[in-house]
DNA sequence: ATGAGCAATCAACATTCGTTGATCAGTAGA
DNA sequence: TCTACTGATCAACGAATGTTGATTGCTCAT
């Protein structure tokens, strides 16, 4: 099956968001412990012993990269995993692994 | 089955790592590249119309990440992916699906 | 209405990252 | 040996990122 060249692209664009979002340790642990279920911006900051507007700056971008979703709620935010995020991040990596095909076939300069 | 801490704890390391080498358009168009089997740094140099420091700059990211591997040979240096790294990759990404263990189990906060 | 608590945003600053051009080291060929 | 070529490294600069503390907007309870 061929991909077209716009897919490749977008592909790629969307792969450098979302590695870009994972390329932080606080932001990892972040999502480790949404695995758990979703959890509210005070049980984070607890957590991860961290400031609060240092872990607002990482939630927002990990949301911005479609990671997590946010829902307010009264005075509180839950903030969950976006499963949908991580179906494409599985999908980006395949795609990086490749069709394999072709190896050894490697160009020789001279 | 249980994952140890500090298990845990190297594989955010190394997920950190990865996604900070992939997070950059150039390096994923490398990648590409590579998927076709092993360049030299002319090819690549050509094929991403770039200058040389450059792309020796983004190639020096991929390598310390243990993404790819070179093979100097004359005045060449072949690049080539390495697969052990993307199947690690993988697994990083999978641990972030994590066990969906727990889901709706959110802690509310009063 | 007032006060307290949660979370987003802002400004200022420090750090990291990517780019560019130049130089350097090693290799191959004349 | 001398020259030409490949590719790594360096220094300098600019841009993007992350951190910190303060402020702001909202919501709830009194």
């Amino acid at each position: 099956m061929m991909i077209g060249m716009t897919t490749t692209i977008k592909r790629r664009d969307s792969g450098v968001n979302l590695f870009h979002a994972l390329s932080d340790v606080t932001r990892l642990e972040i999502l480790e412990r949404l695995k758990d279920g979703e959890q509210c911006v005070c049980d984070l900051t607890e957590a991860l012993k961290t400031g609060q507007s240092r872990l607002s700056f990482h939630l927002k971008v990990l949301k911005d990269a479609g990671l997590i979703t946010d829902r307010p709620e009264g005075r509180w935010t839950y903030y969950a995993l976006n499963q949908e995020a991580l179906e494409e991040l599985e999908a980006v990596v395949q795609a990086l692994q490749g069709s394999r095909r072709g190896v050894g076939s490697s160009s020789r300069c001279r």
